[in-house]
DNA sequence: CCGTGTGAATAAATTCACAGCA
DNA sequence: TGCTGTGAATTTATTCACACGG
């Protein structure tokens, strides 16, 4: 089989695929052909039953006694995290967190392209960050329109977030990566991330200040 | 009861909590005294339900009929997340993310102050970022000590990462938070965190792909 | 034989429904 | 009467164990 149908797919499972990829990117420049769960699995940072659990629902591609073909798994899994096409991003906010995030390689080597930075605050507007003029508010349909924006990420403050989505899904954009320590009202078929930096840290206190009142 | 014992809270819960102190600090500033759960988790962007049971996991503080008190429910998800003591943590990396997480205002307002900036480009140590000087990596262990540095944060390519993981483990920090999209290998003991953005980005695709061809 | 593929078992999280207290 | 607190049910994810194919 290697239809992938359309089968739901667990988040946790669609993270770990990312960590795959990029494990396998470094083995095909290595000129490395075929690789053993447990090897993969040792390089995600988990079990080869969860690999293996993970890559089945992608359908067969291994071959048992041998192990997975590089070549052939990696545009399994593209496809599956949807890069089969190229993604064009806006970002919303260029503040420090947002300037950062222009100039991110991160984001360029794995199929995602920054076209816009978008700013409310006029002193920003007209100036150049990683090599894209910062645009008003104002023109940010425009942008997605002209540009064909697919993605928004929003790197504005917490009070400014709700208005800054509003805008970006009136513009027609209906993914969206939010920086913003609050919850966003979007409508039903916008997809709307979270990443809280902050949260994160919280995260790590509560584990350090269990493990240290046991 | 108002023990917390040390119960595992799931790291879900831990998340809304974030979310739910933050709305309760908005509450607090507009002179709100109670709320309920259908209103916080409005706020939060979940149910009343899931509210209620998160909060069910700290002991009983809400009262029947009437709902949250403000100013009692804030100390007790502060503790849960363990900001119950200040928490130093040290950049490692000034790259365009590095300086950028170091003047986020997100940090230091939810009691995570930054108190030193790690690179190992010697033309880069010793320049200025938000207000704190760039150390060399060799001084890694010297800072933790005299700062009492209790997270690192790691803004370094993902070739770099194990590397810089090894060293803030060798000068004694236990709580990492990642942004390298890599597995790191640590010591039992040592909580790493991994933020990994393009993997967000890699999820909306994934998401609206899916959405695309039903 | 070796390593994948997968049903079954286990664990975890979310949702529900209603009892219980102010 | 209103809204919390929580056991039970449901859904979801992870882990296990072993059959199966190259």
């Amino acid at each position: 089989m290697s239809i992938p149908a359309s089968p739901r797919l667990p988040d946790a499972a669609l993270r770990r695929f990312s960590l795959y990829l990029r494990s396998l990117g470094e083995r095909a420049a290595a000129g490395e052909s075929t690789v053993s769960s447990a090897e993969l699995a040792a390089a995600a940072g988990t079990t080869p039953a969860t690999l293996r659990k993970d890559l089945s629902l992608l359908g067969s591609h291994g071959r048992r006694g041998v192990g997975y073909d590089v070549s052939t798994l990696v545009p399994v899994l593209e496809s599956a995290l949807g890069l089969s096409t190229p993604w064009r991003l806006v970002i919303v906010g260029a503040g420090h967190l947002g300037r950062a995030l222009a100039g991110y390689p991160g984001f360029a080597t794995r199929g995602f392209g920054v076209v816009g930075l978008v700013d409310a605050a006029p002193a920003v507007v007209g100036t150049k960050v990683a090599g894209l003029k910062v645009t008003a508010v104002e023109g940010l349909g425009e942008l997605v329109r002209d540009k064909a924006v697919t993605m928004a990420v929003l790197t504005v403050p917490a009070r400014a977030a709700q208005d800054a989505a509003d805008v970006v899904v009136a513009a027609g954009v209906r993914s969206i990566l939010s920086f913003a320590p609050v919850a966003l009202r979007v409508p039903h078929g916008v997809d709307v991330r979270r990443v809280d930096l902050a949260t994160e840290l919280q995260l790590l206190a509560h584990h350090a200040a269990a493990a240290a009142t046991p």
